[in-house]
Formats: structure tokens, C-alpha cells, sequence
DNA sequence: TGTCGTACGTCCAGTATCGAACATAAGCAC
DNA sequence: GTGCTTATGTTCGATACTGGACGTACGACA
């Protein structure tokens, strides 16, 4: 499948289409998954003290946070969004509230999802680890809230705030586990156990049981023909393990799933939590 | 291939012999690679002011490097000897000079090599990121010296040495990249180009273009059958890129061997340096 | 000098995935 | 409703690798 067809594909989704004929300024409010006017969820956001559902964030001191805050711009993300292209320079982080980011490694005109990025974490992070440019796309695949930072607020921010220095690397390194982890498990497994993994990994970030998900979309994130997807994602049809129809699936049975997918779902699990 | 029967072999090479016999008190002199009693390779480390072949240690303020000298003790580092299994605590972090380590992520009981480090880094690096259990194996690859310190001096430094700080974070970013790109190449490419960007990646850390491998430790880094590996270097071969016999392989035509690489090669080798 | 362990060469049938089609069906625009 | 686009179902032969096996030959050591 060429990347083309793929982006044209998710960039198609009702929600970018919604936001791109003029309800750009609506966001999902990260507290109820409400949609709200950007005003409105500003308000929320620092009225409450300021409360966000990104658990990086979440766990920094109060203190910490609220200095933060002022650099923090509340952002609606749009599926099959493109957040940073290889080679690209890093002009924001993003911390999902319930947006999920996918990163992809590209190679000639294949990808292969590397890394996934929810509420527990921040796209972006070679910055906090000292590079200016992105390696890999970032592309949104759950539509929902992040609050963003320009790059050199993250830096300003790094060099005063020892809590946020300490949580990011210690998120670096699940990354970095994560994808090691990742190419063992493309490496060793098969299309079946890869998927279940990868759609319990994307479950753990939803807000649902609902994942809006085709078998295009999936075959270009695990790196294999869409045809392979079709056949493992019936099998686990079959099993009753999920449903789906047109680009919906649902996760029906999670212990089921989690029993078919490889050991590589707990082992990074256990580590990122 | 059983893990055990990997460890078995590649631990029976002669040098584990002979510092097991005995010898365990020599080292290689990082700056002529030629055996030195570690007496006199600890005075020759100070009394030149403390030159290393180790590029993060190179690169950081003659000053800083002279306080970071009282905590590194010079090691050799053996053909088949493991520094960290799975869940273990990392007690030191090593600076190879001339040494090669391989970080790979086990899996039932399969391997993949996921990482590589040689002068240009250090291993151990999830101390640096605030993990103190190491994730995977890390393997020596290469018989050499390493510089090495314990986990306690390295958050000492890591908390006074800005500059250590940087290089270490700089190069925690430059082994994930690796490892995603590992995970892709993995994926798209197959044995002969993969095996091809390994050799590389090794010569690159070797002092000379003889190397002590074997088809079978091969076949265990790149996660493939040992009769694969021997396909694949067989073709190598007729092309005369590379000679071998007997667990030596000698690399004869280094651009002849990069064009039959896959472009992950020239990737990290971009970023990484 | 002969023996034995190790390294490499090669073959087999079996499996998973590939690339490329073509077919069916669901939803959206008009 | 009609027609178009998109999503999924299914088939084909081709390819790359698997697990397992067996043979050959080098070289260290008794």
C-alpha cells in the first residue's frame, strides 16, 4: 500500500471534515469527552485548578503544573492528522488527553508503527532528550484533546522543572523499550497475536470500547497487506474477541484478547503501565 | 537455536579461555589495542591526562572527564560475556573502548538484536533515564576493554556533570531511533541486506576488519536460522564483500557491502554519527 | 596421527506472508 | 433510489523463511 492511499484514506474521516468546515475552534473536553467550544474548555481547564486527563502532567506537583499551564494550548486532533514528518523540525510537543498518536517509522513507502502515544504520554519527546527534529511521522489515530507546548517553552520548562525532567525521561525510556520490544514482536509474531496486541494497547488509550479503525488503516501501522488484517481480524471475529463493521471496531471480550495476544503486550505493560 | 546453546558457544571462545586461566588481570590498551596488565594500563589511562577511545567520554570538558576518571575502572570485557540479563539491576554502566556490546530483546526463547554499542557509547544506558533494571541482554560482541562505573557514581555525576547530562540523553535519543529503525528494518528487509547493515554496523566499532563471529552468533542476532545466516553470507561472499572461514569474517569492500545494506544503514548511521 | 567437537553447506517439506487481483457490500452524495 | 466511493471478503501463484535433518571439513587436543 503506498503512504498516498493511506493518508488520503484517514485524512477522510467525518471528524476532519467536521473541523475543516468550520468548527475548528471545538475541542473535546478532556474531564467528560464533551465537545466544547475552545473559549469555553479554556476556561474549564484553568478554572478547575486546572485538572487534565494526561497522566505525564497529572503526576507533576501542583506547583509545577500550574507554572506550565500558561504555556500549554489546548488543541483538538484530528484523525489521520500528521503531527511531525522524519526530518522534520519539532515546533510543539503534544500531550494527549484523549487524542492517540501513532509514530512510524518510514521506510521507502512502507511504515511500521514504532510507538503510540496516549493520555500516559507526550509526541514529541526527542526534544527532551536533546534533538530538534522529528525521526519518525506522528500521525493522530484517535481523535480527541491535547494540550500542546512550542518547543521552546518545553526547553525553558525542562531547564527550572526537575519533576517534568525526571517524568520525561523515565518516559523516554518505556519509549525505548517500546519499540525494542516492538521489533522483537514484528520479528517473532504473527499477524493474529500482533493485532490483538495492537488493539489492546490502543483500548488502554481510548475512552471507549469503540475504536474507529480500518483494515487499510491497521495493515499500514503492523506493516503488512491490508488482505492480512481482513483474515486475522475475522479470526478474532470468529472467536467473538471483537466486532466490526466499516472502519468500527469494538473490543468485546478484553481478557480474550489479551489471551491472544503475544507475551510483548504485558511485558511493556508492565513497565509503562 | 536455545538460548543456552548460543551462550554455550559463544563463551568458548579462547580469549574467555585464557582470562578465565588465569590472565584476568589484562587489558587492552584503548590506544594501540595491544594487552596490557591492568596495572599499567590504569597508570598509562591517568598519567596521559586520561585519554580514552570512548567518544561520549572524549567529548565531554577535559575537567569533567578528570573528575569522572576516580570512579572508572578499566575492564575487559570477553567474547560471550553477559553484562545485564532481563530484570536484572544494573550495578555498572560500561564505556567500551574497543569493546562491542549487543543489547537484544528475548523472547521466549529467541533473541533479536536490538541495539549496538561500541566506543561512541555506553551501556547501561536506563540508569541515565531514571530505570535502574536493565531490559534486555546485553552480550559482549567484542573482545575489548571498557571503562566502567557503578550505577551510584553515574547519578552522582549525572546530577553535578551538565555535559555528561547532555551526552547521555543525546545518546539515549540515538539508541532509540536505532531501535525503531531496527524494528522496521527487521520487518521489510530480508536476511542478506540485514546481515550486510550488521557487518557494518560492527566494522564501524571494530579496530580492524577482522571479526570474531560465527554464522550461528550471527543467526542469533538477527533472529533468523543459523542456515539462513549462512545463505545469506555465502552470497556476500561470491560478491566478495566479505571472506570468512571458521568463525572469522573479514570485511574485503566496505562500499561494496553499504550498497548491498538496506537504507537503514545510512539512517542511523546519520543520526548516531 | 587420529579423534572429536565445532563450523559451515545443503536439502526437505511446511508455513506465513507477499503482491496482485477480483467480488461483494455498505454508506454517502445527488 | 442511483451511482460512486470505500470497506471488507477471497482467491491466485510466488517468495522467504521455518524446523529439522544430515553431510563435510577444519582444527584443537590427546
Amino acid at each position: 500500500m503506498s503512504v498516498a492511499r493511506a493518508l488520503r484514506l484517514v485524512t477522510g474521516g467525518p471528524e476532519r471534515r467536521a473541523i475543516e468546515a468550520g468548527e475548528v475552534d471545538a475541542v473535546i473536553d478532556p474531564a467528560n469527552g464533551r465537545v466544547l467550544l475552545l473559549p469555553e474548555a479554556k476556561r474549564a481547564l484553568s478554572s478547575t485548578g486546572g485538572e487534565t486527563a494526561n497522566r505525564l502532567l497529572a503526576a507533576l506537583p501542583r506547583q509545577d503544573y500550574q507554572r506550565l499551564l500558561a504555556e500549554l494550548e489546548l488543541v483538538a486532533l484530528a484523525y489521520g492528522e500528521v503531527l511531525y514528518e522524519p526530518g522534520e523540525r519539532i515546533r510543539h510537543v503534544y500531550f494527549p488527553n484523549d487524542a492517540i498518536v501513532s509514530l512510524l517509522t518510514v521506510v521507502q513507502d512502507k511504515a511500521l508503527e514504532v510507538g503510540l502515544v496516549g493520555r500516559e504520554g507526550m509526541a514529541g519527546i526527542a526534544l527532551a532528550l536533546g534533538a530538534e527534529r522529528a525521526q519518525e511521522r506522528a500521525m493522530v489515530q484517535g481523535t480527541g484533546s491535547a494540550l500542546r507546548m512550542k518547543a521552546a517553552s518545553l526547553h525553558e520548562a525542562l531547564e527550572h522543572c526537575v519533576p517534568l525532567r525526571r517524568e520525561l525521561h523515565r518516559y523516554a525510556y518505556t519509549k525505548l523499550v517500546e519499540a525494542r520490544q516492538t521489533a522483537a514482536c514484528t520479528r517473532f509474531h504473527g499477524v493474529e497475536e500482533r493485532l490483538a496486541r495492537w488493539l489492546l494497547m490502543t483500548h488502554d488509550r481510548a475512552r471507549a470500547d469503540r475504536l474507529h479503525l480500518t483494515h487499510e488503516f491497521l495493515a499500514y501501522m503492523l506493516g503488512v497487506r491490508r488482505a492480512g488484517v481482513t483474515q486475522a481480524a475475522s479470526a478474532l471475529q470468529r472467536r467473538r474477541l471483537i466486532d466490526y463493521q466499516r472502519g468500527d471496531i469494538r473490543v468485546l471480550d478484553r481478557k480474550g484478547l489479551e489471551a491472544a495476544a503475544c507475551v510483548c503486550y504485558r511485558i511493556v505493560k508492565a513497565l509503562a503501565g
